[in-house]
RNA sequence: GGAGAGGUGGCCGAGUGGCUUAAGGCGCACGCUUGGAAAGCGUGUUUAUGAGAAAUCGUAACAGGGGUUCGAAUCCCUUUCUCUCCGCCA
């Protein structure tokens, strides 16, 4: 979330920003935000004064209880009885104003970076960048869902005796497709600096609060709730919670992680929920990048982030394109978000294979992630993320393209992996 | 699952109602000392928030929340986490 401090001296930039994105109301909300900030201050300083006064008239009665003249302290006593009363009303004020403060700052999203074109939807992104020619495939080319069922490789049926729509088990050559991918990711996120990191899959209320996925985001993940955890939707949540109260040095700069691990998604409510094949799934397999960086440093950051899934993609030979993402598609909590695309041929669409964004401080806010700078000051630090890369696209954008008669070849580049050459 | 013991500053650790934001130690920073270093000596060393141009001052915080009290690290309730033993177990 945004701070309050940046609100009250940044109105216009604040409302120029939630313009680009379409959010109506902002200056109500924004004018109440400022409101509410300033009979929050006020009362603080009258609270702070009420407990001042108390703290000293009982440090009175404690010596003059030493001293014997209990009469005496009885006066004073008496006189704090009323500050009692005083600082148990303005403490419920203040805190009545931070509760009405911060629903109202829950509810502003994140001010999009310059570059972010205005627009409604997704037509309104901008292309930025394409790469790769489209195959031309053989007559009866299949998609995916055709192919997992011709060589095997993905039972989506099976998946659903198991445990529901959205949950496919991957066999054989499938299976094997699939961690080399992983593998294959991993690799090359480690050769670009990330340190590789386990973390656990299910996440507890304060980290959901921390990367925003809580209070008002809980439809969308898996709740198990005799324990009170939830299934991670990313590893976006746990990596970036391993920083979450943490005052880092400048040295520590800059933070680079990647993991690996299943992603759960409710996708309640979500437009074709139940699309076919590898499109749409409640659990799936992701490797993430999560970066911590220095606000100086940190779009220098994004596109690093940005060149590195490009490399990916080149390698794997995969015609993709990267779209800038306009304001009104830009997640919540977002400042500026490159979209990464694969095109899919025998599907002939685009598919979103990778998310890369920078988040500024609106995540740090909530993390409570700072660092000393320079004056000595904590400072709020900026927090990076996108995915290198969701297998499921990926692996769908391969099958197609890469399908012949003869079978489904592999990448050069994954052959090391999956130890074979050719799916048939 | 059963029984018990705990959670204090960057770290170790003292502290069972007021003079404790918290002894002592370690670490760190600066200064003195030294040819240089070490040792020694001295000084300093939390965070958030309110007021202020600033210096600074106030408030809050001893796992979290609530209570008792004029006053809580200290007493009570509650949640949570860690450790030990037993049980179960990949």
């Amino acid at each position: 979330m945004l701070t309050v401090a940046f609100i009250r001296e940044n109105k216009d930039l604040v409302l120029n920003g939630l313009a680009v994105r379409n959010f109506t109301d902002a200056e109500n909300i924004i004018n109440q935000v400022i409101e509410k900030d300033a009979s929050r201050r006020a009362t603080q300083a009258k609270l702070d004064n009420a407990l001042s006064e108390s703290n000293k008239l009982s440090k009175e009665i404690g010596i003059l209880f030493k001293s014997g003249e209990v009469q005496k302290a009885n006066i004073v006593k008496e006189k704090t009885g009323q500050l009692k009363e005083l600082t148990k009303t303005l403490n419920e004020k203040l805190s009545a104003y931070e509760a009405e403060l911060s629903d109202l700052l829950y509810q502003i999203p994140n001010i999009p970076n310059k570059l972010v074109p205005s627009g409604n939807s997704e037509n309104d992104n901008e292309t930025v960048f394409r790469e790769g020619d489209i195959p031309k495939l053989h007559d009866g080319a299949l998609p995916h869902w055709e192919l997992a069922k011709k060589y095997d490789i993905i039972d989506f049926e099976l998946g659903n005796k198991i445990t529901g729509a959205g949950f496919p088990v991957y066999k054989g050559k499938g299976a094997k497709l699939q961690r080399a991918l992983i593998a294959y990711f991993l690799d090359k996120n480690s050769e670009a600096g990330y340190t590789e990191v386990q973390p656990p899959l299910l996440i507890n209320e304060a980290s959901g609060i921390g990367t925003g996925q809580l209070p008002d985001k809980e439809g969308q993940m898996y709740h198990v709730g005799i324990d009170n955890l939830y299934l991670i939707p990313t590893a976006e949540v746990p990596v970036t919670n391993f920083y979450r109260d943490v005052l880092l040095k400048e040295s520590d700069f800059p933070i680079c992680n990647t993991a690996y691990t299943p992603c759960f998604r409710r996708e309640a409510g979500s437009y074709g929920a139940h699309v076919r094949g590898l499109n749409r799934l409640h659990q799936f397999d992701k490797v993430e990048i999560v970066r911590i960086e220095h606000p100086d440093k940190s779009y220098e950051a994004l596109e690093d982030m940005v060149n590195h899934v490009k490399g990916l993609l080149q390698e794997l030979k995969l015609p993709f394109r990267i779209l800038r993402l306009c304001g009104g598609d830009l997640g919540f909590t977002s400042a500026l978000t490159y979209d990464f695309e694969v095109f899919s041929t025998a599907q002939d669409r685009w598919l979103e294979v990778s998310s890369v964004s920078n988040f500024e401080t609106f995540q740090a806010n909530r993390l409570k992630l700072r660092f000393k700078n320079k004056e000595g000051k904590s400072q709020l630090a900026h927090t990076l993320n996108g995915s290198s890369l969701a297998l499921p696209r990926v692996l769908a954008g391969l099958l197609e393209n890469y399908q012949t008669v003869d079978g489904i070849k592999i990448p050069e580049v994954l052959v090391k992996y999956t130890g074979f050459e050719i799916i048939n």
